[in-house]
DNA sequence: CTTTTATGTCAGCCTTGTTGACTTTCCAAG
DNA sequence: CTTGGAAAGTCAACAAGGCTGACATAAAAG
C-alpha cells in the first residue's frame, strides 16, 4: 500500500475509515475466497455446507459427529441433512464407534476425499497466490490478526488442532 | 506466533499445511466477524443482508440501485427484497434521480443512519481490538493478503472506492 | 418510433440455517 | 437389572436469502 493508509508508522491509525475498509476487505475477500470452490459445488448440486463438512472430516479423519457439529457451529439437523447426501452419494463412510456405540466416526471415501482434494485445491490456489503477492510478513499479520478476531472459544479450538492428520 | 508457522523468516513457506491453517483462519475469523452484528440483526429479524444494504448505502449514499447490485453481487430480486422491506421500514429513502429518472437514489434516513451506527460500531469494535491485539504492521499484512484474495473486478471497486463520504 | 436501460414485482425453486418433538441405541450409575 | 441420560438420527415446519424466469413500466437513447 503506497497510501500509507495500512502502513505501520503510525500507532493512531484506528480511525473508523480504517477500520470501515478493513471490514469491507474482509467481506470482498471472503467472497473471493469461497467463490472457486462455490464454482465446483455448484456443478455438483453441493453446496458450501458440504464443502465445510467434507474439510474438517479431511481435517479431523474419524472425527464423532458431536465434534464436527461444534467445530461447524450448526445445529445436529443442519449438519446431518448434509451428511446423509454425502454419506448415501459414497462421499464420506460413518463407522459406528469401537469404545462407545453410540458415536458415529466419520471418514471420506476415496470418492470423497477425491472430491475435498479438488476443492480445497482450487482455494488453495487462490491463497496461494495472495500470499505470494502479499509476501511471508504479510502473510503473518494476517495470520495474527484473523486470529485475533476469532471468538475466544473458537481461537481455542483452531489453535489446538494443529495436526491431527499424519 | 511464536511456533514461527507464521513467521516470514522462511520463504519456502507455502506447504498445504500451512494453507490450510490460513484457509481455516478465514472461516473462524469470519464467523467472529459478523457474530456481533447477527446478534444485534436477529433481535430486529434482519439479516445479513440487510447489514450490507445498510452498510453500501452508508459508504456510497446516494448510489443508484444498478450500483449497489454489482457492489453487492446478488440479483436484483434478491436486493428488492431486503430494500422494499428497508424502505418500508423507513431506515432508507429512495428518490427519483435528477439527471436519469429511472434511477433511483439510496439514502438513509435517520433510523437507518442509527441502525448502521450500531452495528458497524459492533463490528468495528471487534476489529479494532484484532487490530490492537496484532499490531501495525500485522494490519498493514491484513489488508495486503486480503485485497490479494479479492477477484480482480472486485479489487478494482474496492480499490476506487477511497473516500465517498465527506 | 423503436430499442435499450433501470427498476420493480410476481411466482417458484433451492440451500442452509432454525426450533420442537420424538425415537433408538446404549453407556453408566444406582 | 433397571433406569436416567447422552449420542445420534429423523420428521415436520419454518425463515432467510440466494437463484431463475417472466413481465410491467418509465424514461433515456438512437
Amino acid at each position: 500500500m503506497a497510501d500509507g493508509t495500512t502502513g505501520g508508522e503510525n500507532l493512531l491509525f484506528l480511525t473508523d475509515e480504517q477500520l470501515r475498509k478493513g471490514i469491507e476487505a474482509m467481506f470482498f475477500a471472503y467472497r473471493g475466497f469461497t467463490a472457486d470452490p462455490d464454482r465446483i459445488l455448484g456443478e455438483l448440486s453441493y453446496g458450501r455446507a458440504h464443502h465445510r463438512a467434507l474439510h474438517f472430516i479431511n481435517r479431523s479423519s474419524g472425527t464423532t459427529v458431536n465434534n464436527l457439529l461444534s467445530v461447524l457451529g450448526v445445529t445436529k439437523q443442519s449438519l446431518n441433512r448434509v451428511l446423509r447426501t454425502l454419506i448415501e452419494d459414497g462421499l464420506v463412510e460413518s463407522r459406528v464407534g469401537r469404545e462407545d456405540r453410540r458415536e458415529r466416526h466419520l471418514y471420506l471415501t476415496k470418492e470423497g476425499a477425491d472430491l475435498e482434494r479438488k476443492l480445497s485445491e482450487a482455494q488453495r490456489a487462490r491463497m496461494r497466490a495472495a500470499y505470494r503477492a502479499a509476501g511471508p510478513q504479510a502473510v503473518a499479520g494476517f495470520r495474527q490478526v484473523l486470529e485475533a478476531m476469532m471468538d475466544e472459544s473458537i481461537r481455542a479450538q483452531y489453535l489446538s488442532i494443529k495436526d491431527t492428520r499424519t
